[in-house]
DNA sequence: TCTATTAAGGATATGAAATATCCCTATTCT
DNA sequence: AGAATAGGGATATTTCATATCCTTAATAGA
């Protein structure tokens, strides 16, 4: 069970896009290229988070993305259920309809105590994504990044930012 | 991002055999059989939890699987890895090494922001597995069960239990 | 107005992983 | 000796993630 690299890439993007001067966007184009990554494929990982409302776009020369909502309005639980999706990751077969000693006609109350504990440990992860801004992404980031570096990457995406 | 199917009927498996009286085992057959599974396909989620430790085997007519320690011993978290493995459910690409303004020989101190964020999430996921018990299912599953069902299940399983 | 650039999204190909079945072997009980 | 069992290798099938290509509509700028 592994989580789709697109939820990497949406994070990486949206920090990106988190320091974007005030009405800006940036294309696919830019992202993909200052990531290494297919512009194409990223496209549906941003088309995804689109479709979410967590980015407003606008087409044409020097169209492309920006944030929907200031950063520290936006939790990384929105981001990668953006592109994850918000299905559980537990699903429930219900093999218990085929324990041979059920009687015709019985009808599940409800889930049992598997699927339940399972959720609960699901909705624990959602709660520890939902308690993270996309804020404090970027304060971290600035922290864990050399300042140099931090600086000519932020003068890269201004000069590509229509 | 699901788990496999083999988690939930691995978990169900270990429910009956926490029932089991001392000492019996309880054959692939009868488990597949009970839960309406592929028995051969169900085999290979026993044989995960036999190579995590977790339940012993025996061979020949009347063998099959009991736990390997008291159902108080056994926690969700053990289940579940032993048939869904122990790693992270984030990777991490490395995109950050795509980055065209990074310095050349620059080398990364250990992992980025985005990745120990996930890793939080995904270790409170199992932390929360990790402090339900075996025996806390059942306890749960025969408040859930009609009594006459629990009755007749544990019945139609010392029947087949060697 | 014309052209270049962009997001959106449909169609399709490729690869990997989950699901499932089959068969052989060694062991153990009767 | 014979039957039943776990273990495990080989392989087929299906599903999903990954990736590419192409068309359309909107927009900015010349
Ligand atoms: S997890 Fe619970 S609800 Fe789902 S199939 Fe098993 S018994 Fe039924
Ligand atoms: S998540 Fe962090 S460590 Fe992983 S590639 Fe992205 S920046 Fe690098």
């Amino acid at each position: 069970m592994i989580l789709k690299s697109q939820v990497e890439w949406a994070l990486h993007c949206c920090a990106i896009l988190a320091g974007l001067p005030e009405g800006r966007y940036l294309s696919t184009k830019a992202l993909a290229e200052f990531h290494g990554l297919p512009k194409e494929y990223l496209s549906k990982a941003l088309q995804s988070l689109s479709q979410a409302g967590l980015v407003d776009t606008t087409l044409g020369p020097s169209g492309g993305y920006r944030l929907a909502r200031p950063p520290a309005e936006l939790t990384f639980l929105d981001i990668v259920e953006a592109v994850e999706g918000k299905a559980r990751t537990f699903v429930c077969n219900n093999i218990r309809e085929n324990n041979p000693c059920r009687p015709q006609g019985y009808c599940e109350s409800g889930p049992c105590p598997v699927a339940r504990i399972m959720w609960e440990a699901d909705e624990a992860w959602r709660e520890k994504l939902r308690a993270v801004r996309l804020s404090d992404l970027t304060e971290a980031l600035a922290l864990d990044i050399p300042a140099d570096l931090w600086k000519s990457s932020f003068e890269w995406v201004l000069e590509r930012a229509g």
